[in-house]
DNA sequence: CTAGATTTTGAACATCGTTCAAACGCGAGG
DNA sequence: CCTCGCGTTTGAACGATGTTCAAAATCTAG
């Protein structure tokens, strides 16, 4: 047993990475199992750590091509819009569609917790920086200063972020799915309220 | 071996969970195992299924440990302010606080996800509605209609929860721990200012 | 066609949550 | 003081998990 010519090492991988997504999509976190993925592509066991050196290696990798997915979805949504106000909503609201419509697995890109010792790979880290920067970007026509425009940026994602994990989790309580969407869009418009008036207030 | 009156069943269930507490911060969610926490105090793995149904159970009564403490806390921080500005950023940077110092028990408090069909208990969702209660209050003079107050509210929570997450789970990227404090700072001046900049809008 | 190189396997190991019949110890009734 | 019974505790057992690795199987080069 050893088919050679089947599928290449890199449609190994993606055949993979697609099933691990069928499964926590359909089962949360608790479905990605190494057997469960193995004998979703027809292979043992055995073969999964060939292609990834376990199955917490497998979901970085998941969590990227995750990360990627949404990237595109805020760049698409930035490219449809005109004015800055439109960018900064199009962007939040793709962010939390993104979120609700695919709630297990960017639960998974963001409550993943590699082993105490192990760390995330620094394109990782590049990859959340660029998501910033995109909304840092976006938020310049609203906050000159360049300097504290980056603490701006991060602070309204995080708000941001802050909405779509307790929706994703399900922990908004009395509110609807639903109610992500005004939430974020409340915290959106009171930030930008809010920037215009402290930049006023520095001229 | 049926030692009856070494420690009553409420003993026990506490001994429990400041096992699992003392476990989760030294080895995070990881360390909750169940026999670890039978040999920690002193018994065995069965008695455990005597205090709680499962391992699930135990971590619902853990939370609710947890965001009891985190009450208190937010309790006294805002007995000790005077002026709405400080209530608020009182209360923001106790929660920060609290995040930082309790970590790993802060990330199970709203990471733990309980499997698909179980729900959490209605008592666990009336304390975080007690939690917002709290923020929505001291917003009272920052935003005097009652009708979306408790949108702002929600809206201005998430955003902390949201810096509280990723700084707990080290996804802040360059930002230090300590940025979480100026970060969180940032979201409540500027959503404030916001706040503000609306209500006179309305007048 | 053969031999070397590589991929794939699946049994094995340790550990996990959970169950449950049996063993045990304490308090009440004689 | 003894005994009986009830409730507590145990730990072996079961199924499932991640992971390893020697052996088996297949492909490719010569």
């Amino acid at each position: 047993m050893a088919r050679r010519t089947d599928h290449t090492r890199e449609e190994l991988r993606e055949m993979a990475l697609e099933a691990a997504r069928r499964a926590v999509r359909r089962e949360g976190p608790a479905g990605l199992t190494a057997r469960g993925l193995a004998s979703a592509i027809g292979y043992s066991p055995g073969t999964l750590y060939n292609l990834f050196a376990d199955l917490d290696d497998l979901i970085v990798h998941l969590n990227a091509a995750t990360l990627e997915t949404l990237e595109g979805r805020l760049k698409t949504a930035l490219a449809q819009t005109a004015s800055p106000e439109a960018s900064a909503a199009a962007m939040v609201s793709a962010y939390v569609a993104f979120t609700l419509e695919e709630k297990a697995l960017w639960g998974l890109l963001f409550e993943h917790r590699l082993p105490p010792g192990r760390e995330l790979p620094t394109w990782y880290q590049q990859r959340i920086g660029a998501l910033l920067g995109m909304l840092e970007e976006a938020l310049r026509p609203f906050h000159p200063e360049e300097a504290s425009r980056a603490l701006a940026a991060r602070a309204l994602w995080c708000g941001v972020h802050g909405v779509c994990s307790l929706a994703a989790g399900g922990k908004l309580a009395s509110v609807t799915d639903q109610g992500a969407a005004e939430v974020s869009e409340v915290l959106l418009k009171v930030f930008l309220a809010g920037l215009e008036k402290t930049a006023e207030g520095h001229h």
